[in-house]
DNA sequence: GAGTTAAATGTCAATGCTTACATATAGGTA
DNA sequence: TACCTATATGTAAGCATTGACATTTAACTC
């Protein structure tokens, strides 16, 4: 269900077509939810049927003309009274935790591997969001610009806070996970000095 | 195909039922994979019919006999390649940053709840990680036990350090989502006395 | 004796998601 | 000219997951 919202949370921004849309949840590392073209088109299609959204069909040859979807009073409803529901929690499903409890038969090696991996991965992230936290700062992030272009002058902190504190968020996540992952290798090169 | 190898784990420690394995991946709140009987059961037959496992009926009546599976020597070695190849990332898909992004139209009570909610919900998870490590280190967590009783001496600090970090890990991450909470909130206080 | 709960295993329809295949145009490059 | 890349939109098979339905036995309670 939760894409359904997500689209229309973006669409709630300005209107988009499939392709845009595709292009902001495809570069998801950095922001809050992946979804690839072939989940997002048929979605768009199914989200017109139910009348949350209509879309026009800019002129042009096949191959080069886009479909606009834009968000209907139902579907800025819609969207509304779902971020007011309370959140239902996704269980918990952790592959890297999975390998690492049943790693303990492995060389020591492997493990450092999995543990540097790990920390990379989230170097990584921390990079872009990091990046990305700069830009609101400044001003500068697109979908911010364009949000605030569209609100009253009223609700810009608020805009801007939130966005701001959603990604002072992931950079908490990332630097938590990098510390861990090194006290984890400092942990593992005493135990090799053991052996 | 990650709760394949997750069964693969845990009979790795020792045979289970499909029941038994329910229970676990169930309550998994504190653990790090979480499934449900109905798909225990069908992939339980299909890791049989790869030959990964190997299953014996306890006798006695249906509803009350245990249908036991025993890993594999072909089991043991698919676990090991799995564990032993690199992860990857899971796309991020985060409902609760995406509902936080989109409710600046909302009041601000709605915030609250939501922040409030956040917190209470990590500090739920962390009560039990917590209450988790504690058993670990006192060595009287019930899979670590169990792991330690078929596993050499030499090994066993490698066993019992792997799950104390997965947990600590876990500790930092809850730990992590509360402090973030908590900013989260007193921001929001400062945003209502401006209003 | 009737009713409830826990143990134990299963099926099935529907939804969500991934991966691969498919097609057409426009613009740039070798 | 031939090739590649980006733009733009789609389909479809298959796997993963959810939620509901279904059944039997044993033990406990009222």
């Amino acid at each position: 269900m939760s894409l359904k919202y997500a689209l229309l949370g973006f669409l709630s921004t300005e209107p988009a077509s499939g392709f845009d849309l595709a292009r902001e949840f495809g570069e998801s590392v950095g922001w809050f939810w992946y979804a690839s073209h072939s989940q997002i088109y048929p979605e768009l299609r199914r989200l017109e049927a139910e009348g949350l959204v209509t879309s026009t069909a800019s002129p042009g040859n096949p191959g080069k003309q886009k479909r606009i979807y834009h968000l209907t009073e139902q579907g800025e409803a819609a969207l509304q009274a779902w971020l007011e529901e309370p959140t239902d929690y996704a269980p918990i499903r952790d592959v890297e935790r999975v390998k690492l409890v049943f790693l303990d038969g492995a060389p020591v090696e492997a493990i450092r591997r999995h543990l540097e991996d790990h920390r990379k991965h989230h170097e990584d992230l921390l990079a872009v969001y990091t990046q990305q936290l700069r830009e609101l700062h400044r001003g500068v992030f697109p979908r911010l610009v364009k949000r605030l272009a569209t609100r009253p002058r009223s609700s810009h902190k608020m805009i801007t806070g939130l966005k701001v504190l959603a990604m002072q968020g992931n950079i908490a996540r990332a630097r938590t996970e990098i510390h861990w992952a090194e006290d984890a290798l400092t942990w593992l090169e005493g135990m090799e000095d053991q052996t």
